[in-house]
DNA sequence: ACACAAATCTTTACATTGTCAAGATGTGTT
DNA sequence: AACACATCTTGACAATGTAAAGATTTGTGT
């Protein structure tokens, strides 16, 4: 193996270069070709590793929720319990996102948002920021031994990330920035200040 | 001037085809070319009218905002008190989208979001269906003779916002239909069941 | 009614882009 | 060494956004 840049790792290298380009110029600027060419290779090297663009878009933004996950995970570190865990995962998810703008609008934007998800996938059910803010709720009744019927449940659990990702939204959509704060009350109110 | 469709109108049958195609095969779909071509004029024609494909996005985007706020408007009809209003103005906003999938893919989609609100309004407190959302709450509180701070207001109008929109955001996004319900308590709890 | 200016539309042209096909090059395996 | 395979390049093509130049229609003042 040379020690050239395309053997071994152009798909990692087109998904870097390609999330990059996106941070520049936002989604308008992305185009395979630029992708190519920011690695150095003929512009019809990706085909090599993405069937056609929305292949590597979808990896890419597979890519980012990797790095929005992580985030997450980390917010939930050192917490005292689970509820601070919780308004720590919420705090996180919009801070997040008003840290990387550009990175919301990719992942939520345009007509294949699940293009990175197993098509006998379902949104948000198996988006995997929605199953950690699910779990870590459940997780959190259990803790406060709190009883709810299982729609009961669903519908808060809709309700945390409803009003997470309508603030993110609201925060990235808006050049202005949004300050906010996030509690969570044991009957299902959803205090974002 | 002849009653042929190019004279008078062009501008409107733009922005028109443009939505149609929307509705058809989503913004993927839409090109300058296949929107003129349906209006039967050559490919450069709509730069008569706007001064690119941005342009005529805009022009989409308020139409569509247009028939968004009459729902939003006839919802809060014939609504016995100004609390029936919200919550049927809330129900409305997430069942517009619903219906509407691709309307709102393609308000909330891409890079340019704000592009059809000049450049010196800010997003969301400029943007039609939020300030009508506002104004119905402080309509509320008045009615109700709820006495609140500023920005305790602002938070509240928030996360109306940021529930029902997310919510909507939620549905959209993903194939599945999500049954729902909306509720406004006094102390600032919003529920959707 | 006429002339002229402005708006509107067409034609032509060009650069960018996604994608395909054919071939070259390197890699690993037997 | 030989062969299969993955990877990359080159060349081509159609679709698209956009600019330039010209044609056509519309409106306005005289």
């Amino acid at each position: 193996m040379s020690d050239h840049y395309h053997h071994g790792n152009l798909r990692q290298a087109l998904i870097d270069a390609g999330i990059k380009i996106i941070n520049e110029s936002g989604e308008a600027g992305l185009s395979l070709r630029k992708v190519a060419s920011a690695c150095e290779v003929s512009h019809a090297a990706p085909y090599a590793h993405f069937r056609d663009k929305e292949a590597l878009i979808g990896a890419m933004k597979a890519s980012v929720t990797d790095r929005f996950m992580e985030e997450l995970n980390d917010a939930t570190k050192d917490q005292p319990d689970t509820e601070c865990a919780l308004v720590a995962m919420g705090r996180r998810y919009v801070s997040f996102f008003i840290r990387h703008p550009d990175y919301f609008r990719f992942l939520f934007s345009s007509q294949n948002l699940i293009a990175h998800l197993q098509t006998d996938r379902q949104y948000p059910d198996d988006y995997p920021p929605f199953t950690l803010l699910k779990e870590t709720y459940l997780k959190y009744l259990k803790e406060k031994k709190i009883k709810k019927s299982k729609k009961e449940q669903e519908i808060e659990i809709l309700q945390l990330w409803a009003s997470a990702h309508g603030l993110a939204s609201i925060a990235c959509m808006s050049g202005v920035s949004v300050s906010f704060d996030w509690e969570t009350e044991i009957e299902g109110e959803v205090l974002l200040r």
